[in-house]
DNA sequence: GAATACTCTATTTAATCTATAGGAATTATA
DNA sequence: TATAATTCCTATAGATTAAATAGAGTATTC
């Protein structure tokens, strides 16, 4: 399941995105027009300027602004800064791998053969999905 | 993520499945073989035997077996039972729909056209992998 | 009737997600 | 320079869920 956050984050990204004039819009056009607590918006978009997406501008005026060309922003990038691995075990994940307790063979497992295939599968998708195809309409 | 409780129940399975002879095998034997905590497994076949996907037997030389063909258990039936929706999104499941708080029109959103194809693709890898494919070696 | 093994309900524990609070720092502008 | 606007940062509360455990109950075999 995706979480909030990620939503929220992707619906902001989106809403940026599709702003004509890249200039600094505020937190609480974004809230009100995605219906997103303020507060909690907020925390997601330091992190995705942290992570690189955003720039910000402090004071009267200010606000978050995208940095790169959205062709150059994939989903995949966001999604794992704020959701996590994309994988749905953690034995199968690229970016966050974790050995399973339970698991003494990787190799011989079922369960780990059938999830490299949907990790794959979902990650050819949000990998190839960039923030300009994403607000493409229709 | 896969919750361990699928995790689990798919390995259960999987071990029956690999047995010789259809004979009701003891929860000890698959909790140890498996590394699984008895008790919690205990309540995982419980859900499986209500899902219809096993037969159980009290007393000794009791356990439990599979009721159905390897060929006719389909993984995303078991993970439907066990985990619940396929879908990343609540508004996008097709068994577990859910409308979204904060999103006025479905249609038009973002999240929701990525994540359809986001499960599709998951499902139709899940809903073409039975538990006989899920099985073999290799 | 004793041992075995599943059944069922309840509870605990830990982790995580979502949201909120409040103040510090920064900037524009009057 | 004062004020208002806005992001920045840390902390924390509250709710939910996942994972595991406990223990008594029920059915079956020998």
């Amino acid at each position: 399941m995706l979480s909030r956050k990620t939503k929220y984050g992707l619906k902001a990204l989106s809403f940026l995105a599709k702003q004509e004039l890249n200039r600094p819009i505020q937190i609480s056009i974004i809230s009100e027009a995605e219906n997103i607590s303020q507060k909690f918006l907020e925390s997601i978009l330091l992190s995705l300027r942290k992570a690189g997406f955003l720039g910000s501008k402090k004071g009267k005026g200010g606000g978050y602004y995208l940095l790169k060309d959205t062709k150059d922003i994939s989903i995949s990038s966001v999604y794992r800064i704020l959701e996590g691995p994309i994988a749905m075990v953690p034995c199968v994940s690229l970016n966050f791998y974790e050995k399973c307790h339970d698991c003494p063979n990787e190799e011989s497992c079922n369960v780990h053969r059938l999830m490299v295939q949907v990790r794959d599968n979902t990650l050819s998708i949000l990998e190839n999905t960039t923030l300009e195809d994403f607000v493409l309409e229709n």
